[in-house]
DNA sequence: TTGGAACATGTACCTAGGTACATGTGAAGA
DNA sequence: TCTTCACATGTACCTAGGTACATGTTCCAA
């Protein structure tokens, strides 16, 4: 009985667990879902989707619950699945690393001509904008009761929170850092 | 002559170029400089970095600028390195890719039991706080003036600024989700 | 009836970064 | 003098994720 000692990370593997704690789905379905709800804080490609279940599915931590037309399967977490990933949320140590390219540039700021880096910041701020107000969105669905109120909902209602918190605290920056980097001429 | 159609990312790379574009140092100045002033948006390995160090010697965008005691040899950016990062930085498409294992896990909080959320998200809070802090020390200190006036340290100031609000956004967010589970009950 | 879009699942290969470990050097203090 | 620590540079291997491409299916609308 050796342990899988597979260390902290594996955040596919246990985003692809919890999706399937919420309900059966197939392999298409989980690509769609992580797209929408986790896409951009943690990306997921398709192929990578389909690799990592059958993985879990031959560890016993998922099985097939069903066959429908154009050869979905859907799957269906187990107990010892539901165990894995709780385990996971507990225990785990939790991985802060985090890259932004957006942030890394801007330590080299100084590098670019005035008007680019202008162009660049009016850039940068309406995309954390319009992000923020695509969680902003969900977040005030949830609130206006669209969604249900399962304690899943609840669960991605501070999800969205923390979208919108994120992604609005940089666009705000963006905005700031255009009158920072005026002031240098 | 042959374009190297390297795509968009290589963060490391021109993070490198972009610290050497401030002046000429050795893989160990730039592995410390790295953790520390980037370090929290883009995390770096020593050995990538000296691996990187001989592959962009290499093509050119450095050069050797003197050779020290104990092996130090110190990097000097080359025209063709200024070159390189310069367009990187106003022609390069923006990498918007953000990964937060934090944020993902919060997609899954109802896994979790209550006191395990509540436990889990003071340690996220004060992980946060701690950070907000780190960047916002620096942020006042360079406003005091400790580390003069160049190009360069205006910059780092304007980074500083996005990891302050990025991190202050996620500690009051942790905050704000530790009574959002609370009403749960 | 036919053609396109969305559904659905993969294989194969590539790249960037992460981890473990090896090795040597010079300075400073016990 | 000896040890320890920070300085300094790497090699080798692993893993996770990214990209390109292949393939078959069902439905719907022109």
């Amino acid at each position: 009985m050796e342990e899988d000692v597979r260390s902290v990370w594996m955040s596919l593997r246990y985003g692809l667990l919890g999706l399937l704690a919420e309900g059966p789905a197939s392999g298409y379905d989980l690509a769609r879902r992580f797209e929408q709800m986790l896409g951009s804080v943690w990306p997921a490609q398709q192929p990578k989707i389909y690799a990592e279940l059958n993985r879990l599915a031959a560890e016993g931590l998922i099985e097939v619950e069903s066959e429908g037309p154009r050869r979905r399967k859907a799957y269906r977490i187990t107990e010892e699945g539901l165990r894995a990933i709780r385990e996971w949320l507990t225990s785990g140590e939790v991985d802060h690393t985090l890259r932004s390219q957006s942030l890394l540039r801007s330590a080299f700021f100084w590098l670019m001509e005035p008007q680019e880096l202008r162009r660049h910041l009016e850039t940068e701020a309406a995309f954390f904008a319009q992000e923020a107000a695509r969680y902003r969105g969900f977040a005030e669905a949830k609130d206006r009761g669209e969604f249900g109120d399962g304690p899943q909902t609840r669960s991605l209602r501070i999800a969205a929170e923390a979208g919108h918190r994120l992604y609005q605290a940089l666009a705000d920056w963006a905005e700031w850092a255009q009158s920072a980097a005026a002031q240098e001429r």
